[in-house]
DNA sequence: GTATAAACCAAACGGTCGTTTGTTTTTTTA
DNA sequence: TAAAAAAACAAACGACCGTTTGGTTTATAC
């Protein structure tokens, strides 16, 4: 039976996870300096001290966070171009699916753009290479756009991570979806082909 | 003469400007959460409850620093929109000078773009208002813009106020300039005229 | 030169921080 | 069912937090 194959394993971290969600909740809420080791522990029903049986340190729990954030972030962008062929469409189902993630979905991916890297001196430069590791996806769907030759495509691409994350200051849900606003951005920003 | 106008002013507030610079320079570097009070009176060498003879609280002192770092960098953008005529010439000085204050000049700025509202829960409001009254500047220039009359004049500077304040994450001096950056970006945001 | 007020110091308040230690409970293994 | 391992508790550590209090210094005003 299945029952049987789940029991045998054993429980691994189980709660592990029920840590990570509490910390990316509040990280993304309140900040990385905003938010105790006692909060993250009250929100995932355990103690203080309990909290370092899964993780080593604050900033290790921060990582771990971020980490995580990334991957889902980037697999749902992934997924979202797979969809598409035309370059501007695939770029534009990237904006949308960011967004999407940024804005209702995940706090995982939330706790990536609010949280800055020197926020925690001794991860920082994990922190920057796995951001940048995610951003590079955007740096090729904007190689593969069809532009004048005079475009600064670097700029273009910072223009655009710029004003897609600046999105979480002002989105209130409701008004816009992500998809309205990714198709708005993309119009402004890009020039149509 | 000068000396006694100035000698018979009784000395108001000296090292209240200290303690306000000291206070920017680190809410801006290390955020609000990051930097105690401690820390800010050991850069305005004094102790630390002498801060509080000259401010009610660290949330007033934010506070304080907050609406200095707005009328510094709308007075920034104010002059040099004054010396322009076209609209787009405007828009692009003012993005210019958000730029400069924002990656070059004041510490004072930085607080504006880096502390979050919610970073001081009781002055959120305030804060709020601050920066709205200083973005409207950027409303009233896209108004002025000719564009395209299906272009979603909101979403553009939403998009462009992105891209700007997202500038303080990448940006190192040297590769380019405020100006340079300005340019770039109203390249790739407002279609040319 | 003495009263007055501004500015700062010195010291501490209660509380919270990240983290550690030793023990107990719970689950897995044999 | 007993031994072993995993997971959580209970309690505290020293350090730092924002802030308050009362006294001391310094400059101004009469």
């Amino acid at each position: 039976m299945g029952k049987s194959a789940e029991a045998r394993a054993p429980r691994q971290d189980n709660r592990r996870l029920d840590i990570l969600d509490a910390a990316a909740r509040l990280f993304a809420r309140q900040g990385y300096h905003a938010t105790s080791i006692r909060d993250i522990a009250a929100a995932a029903e355990m103690l203080p001290g309990s909290v370092y049986y899964h993780f080593a340190s604050k900033e290790a729990l921060l990582l771990a966070v971020y980490a995580e954030g990334v991957a889902r972030i980037a697999a749902h962008v992934d997924a979202a171009v797979a969809n598409k062929r035309a370059p501007r469409a695939r770029l534009q189902a990237a904006c949308a699916a960011h967004l999407e993630m940024l804005l209702d979905r995940s706090d995982y991916a939330q706790v990536v753009v609010r949280v800055l890297p020197l926020d925690a001196e001794s991860i920082a430069p994990s922190l920057i290479a796995l951001r940048e590791d995610y951003e590079r996806r955007f740096r090729d769907l904007v190689a593969a756009l069809p532009l004048s030759p005079r475009t600064d495509r670097h700029m273009l691409r910072l223009a655009l991570l710029g004003a897609l994350n600046g999105a979480k200051v002002w989105y209130r849900t409701g008004r816009q979806t992500p998809a309205s606003i990714a198709r708005s951005f993309l119009q402004a920003i890009v020039p149509a082909a």
